[in-house]
DNA sequence: CTAAGTACCTGTCCGC
DNA sequence: TGCGGACAGGTACTTA
């Protein structure tokens, strides 16, 4: 589900909520959900929240981490006290059947309150796993991960990545190991915003649209996490609320409707699996 | 190396 | 109402 500008409102809310807290005791509920050792944080504080495109760590005062990517349905919602024990029986995120990992949280700053901080995975793509901090970097997800919007992107670097690709423009733009953090969403966006047809060979594209390209990438991300982001479907931030960007889409799941520049009709293809929306008339 | 197809899951919606 | 199929924010693996 999440893609950039969730993770990042995600990361945000974690900074918030629960760092400074021990984490006292963990329930698996489907095991395959964590990966390693749950004893190395067990006891543990939390120290840091990093997020690396839609991957996050979450750093402890041991010498472990977790890492943590949420795929298309994976939720991490906080409460603390007696609303985290409602939890387990409330509608109001999910039912109890689709939390698979409970962090039971105690002890933050000179208060011994307690919290809970929930894994939720509708379709079970997401992944925690415990491991040493300075072995973050060597995991595959973050290993091969490219260069990212709004950190350490420059137009240089991304003329540089589409310049020699065969392949097309928004099949490129959703590699993670060429561009990390975008999605199907704001990959969609972005080719509208910058007016290109997203079946276009990247190589094709030229200065001026690689350097709108680069601009509008940027513009939908900080609108995404500006708007709290995308809640389409079941995205919710740490206190489970949902975004507003799905308010602002322009051609994400828009087919059949008027374009708002154009007037022409907003259509659906599909690319590589994925439902990829354009307007014929202005993304040439 | 790239590219395409499939696998991993549950839930929802739409047509018959 | 029920059932089958398509589709859903994403990787990871296998095959060509």
């Amino acid at each position: 589900m999440p893609e950039l500008p969730e993770v990042e409102i995600i990361k945000r809310g974690l900074e918030k909520c629960v760092v400074g807290f021990l984490v006292g005791d963990v329930e698996i509920r489907l095991a395959k959900m964590l990966e390693g050792d749950v004893k190395n944080v067990v006891g543990a504080r939390i120290v840091g929240v990093r997020r690396f495109g839609k991957g996050l760590v979450v750093d402890f005062d041991n010498t472990y981490s977790l890492a943590i990517h949420l795929k298309m349905t994976g939720q991490l919602v906080y409460a603390e006290g007696a609303a985290g024990l409602n939890f387990m029986n409330s509608s109001r995120y999910y039912k109890s059947k689709h939390t698979h990992v409970v962090f039971k949280l105690k002890g933050k700053g000179k208060k011994s309150n307690s919290a809970f901080l929930f894994y939720n995975d509708i379709r079970q793509f997401g992944w925690i796993r415990v491991v040493r901090t300075s072995g973050v970097g060597s995991l595959g997800f973050f290993k091969n991960l490219g260069c990212e919007p709004l950190k350490d992107m420059t137009l240089e670097k991304f003329l540089g990545i589409i310049k020699d690709a065969k392949m097309p423009i928004k099949n490129l733009l959703l590699d993670q190991r060429r561009i990390a953090g975008l999605g199907n969403i704001y990959v969609n966006d972005a080719l509208f915003v910058a007016g290109i047809d997203p079946r276009r060979k990247a190589l094709s594209i030229d200065y001026d649209e690689g350097s709108r390209l680069f601009v509008a990438i940027e513009v939908v991300l900080k609108k995404g996490i500006a708007a709290g982001g995308a809640s389409e479907w079941n995205y919710v931030n740490v206190m489970g609320e949902k975004g507003g960007y799905q308010k602002f889409f322009q051609v994400y799941r828009k087919e059949g409707e008027e374009c708002s520049r154009c007037e022409e009709i907003i259509r659906k293809i599909v690319m590589g699996g994925r439902g990829t929306f354009y307007c014929p008339g202005c993304q040439v």
